[in-house]
DNA sequence: CTTTTGTATTCTGTATGCAGCATTTTCTGT
DNA sequence: ACAGAAAATGCTGCATACAGAATACAAAAG
């Protein structure tokens, strides 16, 4: 993926809605985030303000700031005196991530159960049919993206603010590793099939199900993806 | 508690070790957290960058830092050209991350019996007699803090940092809102009997017994902190 | 040829200055 | 006297400037 570095668009406006002005802050965290994930800023990369900053045409100040904030979201180390280093994850911190994600997404299922409108599962069920079509195709990155969503969008239904902080975390972390790992036909039609028995278990709102399924889920989601790490 | 604000002291070694430089922005963060916990800086406060610095003794640009860094912990909110205000929890936004809290707690008593070494286990042992010791001396403080150390280090046996870390950032949160709350002698009684059950599980290396335990012992500490929110 | 030390450069850490937005106060018209 | 508008104040957001630390390089000594 490797683009190169670009100049930050400064939008002026987020489109309808009231009128809000622009926030460089959230703009350069989101920008530097995609950065890291997208591998434009790999591991061990030392973030050097000048350079990047001048890069993106943004002076040091918020630059800082924001790399502070990633810092607290653990995709940067801050290093005293010496600046910040995009963080890199062994392959125990990967498995670590991925634990402590499939305990946090069975809860979600299990709450998702209880706490969702049909709507709202409707929704879900449209995201995955899509991302059916996606896989038939062979679309890898529209896959990728729609996967990640219908993680997310289950959690959502969970309504628990706090669950859906610590997944958004974990999740971040990993998307690194994720955007790079490239499991072959036999595993991707697995989790494809994995899939499908969560929406089902969903529309079924049959909290055991969908915890078991959702786990077994991620438990072999390591499986494909330690071979990248 | 209400301790009137006094300026930082920057402290110029970490005692033993390789001679370390004061890191002011940890210092600031640490120095920040602690008001937001014990109530110097209140919910829905402003964090006013050109006063608290000055009160603080510092410039605007490493508070500012700081104050991103908290922000993206979860501590305070950042409203666009409208600076940071101390984040107000609701009754369920404290449940929500009980509840997630409670998960967590399960899956490191699950980890901790596997992973853990038998001096590890001695040293919560150490902690948890001490506790006692306080609990029936009637030292809420000292109680709170040994009872806050326990169930960390029973995270830290678990040997995984995503854990730690989520972990780490809801009780963080969740501090100021066990500060506050004061249970009863009878609910404290309980909630000590619950920690005795927990070391016991815990020197049995009984996975599910430990787990079991400490979900409950989750569950109810909604009980004794809801009058409280 | 290797090692060590002194110096220069580069980068981080912190302070300060300036512009724009938000809010409040004051002034004006009815 | 009251409503609305205009000015004034205060604060945030960003840029720049300065000081100190770390590193890299070069020269000299073993």
């Amino acid at each position: 993926m490797m683009n190169e570095i670009t100049p930050l668009e400064r939008r002026a406006d987020g489109g309808p809605g009231p009128i809000r002005r622009t926030a460089l802050h959230d703009t350069l965290v989101s920008h530097l985030r995609d950065m890291i994930i997208e591998g434009d800023l790999s591991p061990g990369t030392r973030l050097h303000e000048g350079q990047l900053g001048e890069q993106l045409g943004v002076s040091r100040t918020p630059l800082r700031e924001a790399i502070k904030y990633l810092a607290s979201e653990g995709l940067v180390e801050l290093v005293p005196s010496r600046g910040a280093v995009v963080k890199r994850f062994s392959a125990k911190d990967v498995h670590d991530m991925l634990t402590v994600l499939q305990t946090l997404e069975e809860l979600a299922g299990k709450l998702a159960c209880e706490a969702a409108s049909d709507a709202a599962i409707a929704e879900i069920r449209a995201l995955h049919d899509e991302m059916v079509r996606r896989y038939k195709v062979g679309d890898r990155l529209q896959y990728y993206k729609l996967n990640q969503q219908i993680h997310s969008a289950i959690v959502q239904l969970a309504e628990n603010a706090a669950l859906a902080d610590m997944h958004g975390v974990l999740q971040t972390r990993l998307k690194r590793i994720r955007f790079i790992g490239h499991e072959g036909p036999e595993k991707w039609a697995a989790a494809v099939a994995e899939h499908d028995e969560m929406i089902v278990a969903l529309e079924a709102r049959d909290k055991a199900k969908l915890s078991e399924v959702l786990g077994r889920h991620l438990m072999n989601a390591w499986e494909r993806v330690r071979a990248s790490v």
